[in-house]
DNA sequence: ACATTAAATTCGA
DNA sequence: TCGAATTTAATGT
C-alpha cells in the first residue's frame, strides 16, 4: 500500500482514474528496491506483477542459447512494464537488468486485473502503451539489422524520451553515455561517437551525466 | 587503453 | 560551514 499522493506522483495513468480507483490501485502496490547490476526479473518466472519504475534505470533484455544478448528497450522513471505477460499469464518472456540501484512500485495481478475490468482510463493507457511499445519493437528490428550505429543510438535514445511511455520525463534524461551503451549494445567509445554525431546534427545536447533530446521526432526517424 | 575534465567527497581551518 | 585538496566518475580520442 502507498499513499494516493505518491501514485498520483509516479503513475501518469492514475491522474485519469476515478478517486475510488485510485484507492484500489494504491491498495495493491508496493515499494521494491534492487541494487544496481541486480536481476529484478528473471527470464521464465511467472509474471504476477505489473511494474513501474519509480528510480533509476533498468534495460529489458533476452538471452539468446549462445550467450549473446540481444536488449529490447531501456526503462527509467515514470516508465511501467510487463503488462503483457501479465495480461496473458505467461512467464516473462525477457529479463530485467537493474543497470543502477532502482526502487520500483509493483502491483500485484488481482489488482491490475480489478483495474482492467473497472476502468475505462487505465484500459486507455494500457492500450496506448502496448501499442506504443509494439512500434518500438518494430523499429528497432530494422535498426538493428540494417541501420548505422548513430541510427541505433538515435533510435534507443528516441525510445527513453517516448512522450508515450513517458509522458512527464521532458526533453533531458540524467544518464551516463555508458548506459546508453548497455541498452543500445554497443560499446562506449561507440556510443559516444554516436552521440557527438547526433550532437552536431543538433537532433541532441550532451552533457555531464546528462542528455537534453532537441528534436525527439527526428531522433525516432533517423535512417543513416 | 589512456588522457582530460566534471563532479563529489574529504578535510582543515 | 567554507573552500581547497583529493578522489571518483564520466567523457573524448
Amino acid at each position: 500500500m502507498i499513499e494516493a499522493s505518491k501514485l498520483l506522483e509516479i503513475a501518469n495513468w492514475a491522474r485519469e482514474l476515478d478517486p475510488d480507483h485510485v484507492d484500489r490501485a494504491r491498495a495493491g502496490i508496493v515499494i521494491k528496491q534492487y541494487p544496481a547490476g541486480s536481476t529484478v526479473h528473471e527470464f521464465g518466472l511467472p509474471s504476477d506483477s505489473w511494474i513501474g519504475v519509480i528510480d533509476g534505470l533498468m534495460k529489458m533484455r533476452i538471452l539468446a542459447p549462445d550467450g549473446r544478448e540481444v536488449s529490447l528497450a531501456g526503462l527509467h522513471a515514470g516508465g511501467w512494464f510487463g503488462e503483457g505477460s501479465v495480461l496473458k499469464g505467461e512467464p516473462r518472456r525477457y529479463e530485467i537488468l537493474a543497470l543502477r540501484d532502482v526502487t520500483l512500485a509493483v502491483m500485484d495481478r488481482k489488482t491490475f486485473f480489478w483495474l482492467f475490468e473497472n476502468s475505462l482510463p487505465f484500459n486507455q493507457f494500457l492500450v496506448r502503451q502496448l501499442n506504443q511499445r509494439l512500434g518500438q519493437f518494430i523499429g528497432q528490428v530494422i535498426h538493428d539489422r540494417i541501420l548505422s550505429t548513430t541510427a541505433r543510438v538515435a533510435r534507443t535514445i528516441s525510445t527513453l524520451f517516448d512522450p508515450a511511455l513517458y509522458p512527464d520525463a521532458g526533453d533531458s534524461l540524467e544518464i551516463t553515455q555508458e548506459e546508453i551503451g548497455l541498452i543500445a549494445g554497443l560499446t562506449r567509445p561507440v556510443t559516444n561517437q554516436a552521440l557527438r554525431a547526433l550532437e552536431t546534427r543538433e537532433l541532441i545536447r550532451l552533457e555531464y551525466g546528462k542528455i537534453v533530446a532537441l528534436d525527439i521526432q527526428k531522433l525516432a526517424a533517423l535512417t543513416t
